[in-house]
RNA sequence: GGCGGGGUAGCCAAGUGGUAAGGCAGGGCUCUGCAAAAGCCUUAUGCGUCGGUUCGAUUCCGACCCUCGCCUCCA
């Protein structure tokens, strides 16, 4: 069965097909963060899709190159680094540092490429220059560069692909102060902005004077040179739709680098926003989280990442609490379920269990369906738990059901819970609780329990002797 | 004003023209010295409201209500 993928530009779901005449090889941009901050959770929830769809693009055995810019001139971070009084590297530095932290305590794969578009400057005069050349851009007397809509639609061309865009009712340049703008029309946006005062020491020397890149120009100029000027996939969150990612196609069609009859991208996908307890998230509504935020009150990064995966990608989704409390519980009993088949399939070796595959595969392959594919997987551990329960499970069995959880844990990235070792002391006390029941010492027995409970272990007896496990907030 | 999403049990969330996945929480039972874990059973005559089409609609159509997003920077 084929992937199928739901894709703004027609706004329907369609089989996905790469590009690669082999059909092996797919490229995959995604907007990264604009790094002047921690990443708060929203921003993780659409790079938790990136990175679902990169490693199910994997599953099913496509060569992914999945690029991830980071955004590191614009206005914010100008404004941050001026206050903080550091350079822009030294500002970038830590917030960047912190991003990619934050992923990976998120269980998110590291991009295979990962552009700056500070070090991408020429690459960016370049196809500016080119958009000159073609008539589709102007210097105005302001000394910045602006993309002319008028011409480019002139020229044929449709600006207005990812939205229905209707020129005469939109309401263009309204939030905006426009007198702060020299452009022929309002719509216009900026691939070079002049150099200001509030820049600073932040600036770059082009054809056209010190200034510095647009916003939209960079992931344009960026996506082409590292996957050419036409690829599969290009993704971001739903508020980029327009215009960012509208703008990047005029950007990057009008520079006309592609093959005739091919686009910019294939498929562009978009995350629907976070919202947090039922509201968007705002500072002043107190619900306004970065993952920092979340791990500080006891949350695990895999705790996270599992109710960030728990609902479809393109409805937006109520972050809560509660949910975050519930995946404890439910990770746990996969956990439990995985812990339990480990011991029984010991060194035993099987192929995967067919029908837990399929089951997921069918699931993921409707325009990655995670809900459904969780509805499969915990129908799959309440059955494995039925048996493990009547001792119906064989090492071979036990082996075939690991070999396919393998598999679609590394589409989920979820982790499993580390085996963790209990130090001396708690085996000790473990042991002296055996002695008492031994002895029919039920008080003691009790007393020895609830010790190491608030030590944060918990015992389980079962038919082989009790077994430790890490309560609490363990990660 | 224009455009585009949503409204499914206490909470979160799939899904379908044929009688409602899954997770969490709750209740009962089994197991256990007691627990824990696990298992079994249980929790929406109902899918925003009102009409329509249909043998049959939560699913299609229409109207309405509510809600979120985009049209500025934003995941």
């Amino acid at each position: 069965m084929g992937l199928k993928l739901f894709n703004t530009l027609t706004r329907s779901v369609e089989e996905f097909v790469p590009r690669d005449p082999d059909g092996k090889s797919a490229g995959m941009y995604c907007c990264g963060p604009t790094v002047h901050n921690f990443a708060h959770i929203g921003n993780f929830r659409t790079f938790v899709f990136a990175d679902l769809l990169r490693r199910y693009l994997e599953f099913k055995g496509y060569q992914v190159n999945h690029v991830m810019n980071i955004t590191d001139v614009e206005d914010k971070i100008i404004a941050g680094a001026r206050a903080s009084g550091l350079s822009l590297p030294e500002y970038i530095r830590q917030y960047e540092e912190a991003f990619w932290e934050d992923s990976r305590t998120l269980g998110c794969l590291a991009p295979h490429q990962a552009p700056h578009a500070t070090e991408h400057i020429p690459q960016i005069i370049g196809l500016i220059e080119r958009l000159l050349a073609r008539g589709l851009a102007y210097q105005a007397s302001d000394g910045s560069v602006y993309f002319s809509i008028d011409k480019y639609r002139a020229r044929g061309s449709c600006y207005g692909q990812l939205v229905n865009l209707n020129f005469d009712e939109m309401r263009v340049g309204e939030r905006v102060n426009a007198d702060e703008y020299d452009k022929e029309s309002l719509a216009d946006f900026a691939l070079w902005k002049a150099r200001v005062p509030e820049d600073a020491a932040i600036y770059w020397s082009s054809p056209w004077g010190e200034g510095r890149p647009g916003w939209h120009i960079e992931c344009s100029a960026m996506s082409m040179q590292l996957l050419g000027p036409s690829f599969d996939l290009h993704l971001g969150g739903e508020d980029l739709i327009f215009p960012h990612h509208e703008d990047e196609i005029a950007q990057s069609e009008g520079a006309g680098l592609q093959i005739p009859g091919e686009r910019f991208v294939k498929y562009w996908l978009h995350a629907a926003h976070l919202l947090v307890e039922g509201n968007k998230m705002s500072k002043s509504l107190g619900n306004f989280f970065t993952l920092r935020d979340l791990l500080a009150k006891g949350f695990s990064g895999r705790e996270i990442r599992y109710v960030l995966l728990t609902a479809h990608y393109r409805s937006s989704f109520n972050f809560t609490f509660d949910s975050l409390a519930g995946a404890r519980t439910a990770l746990g009993r996969l956990d439990d379920c995985l812990a339990k088949l480990h011991d029984i399939a010991g060194n035993a070796s099987a192929a995967s269990d067919a029908v837990l595959l399929a089951e997921f595969s069918a699931a993921m392959d409707e325009d990655l369906n995670i809900s459904a594919a969780w509805g499969s997987i915990f129908n799959w551990v309440r059955d494995t738990n039925r048996l493990l329960a009547r001792n119906q499970v064989s090492p071979s069995l036990a082996a075939a059901a690991l070999s396919a959880w393998q598999s679609i844990e590394k589409v989920l990235g979820i982790g499993e819970k580390p085996p963790t070792e209990a130090p001396p002391e708690i085996v000790a006390l473990l042991e002296q609780r055996q002695f008492a029941r031994k002895a029919k010492d039920f008080k003691r027995a009790d007393s020895i329990r609830e010790e190491l409970k608030a030590m944060g272990w918990v015992i389980e007896d079962t038919p082989q002797g009790p077994r430790l496990k890490r309560g609490g907030n363990a990660a």
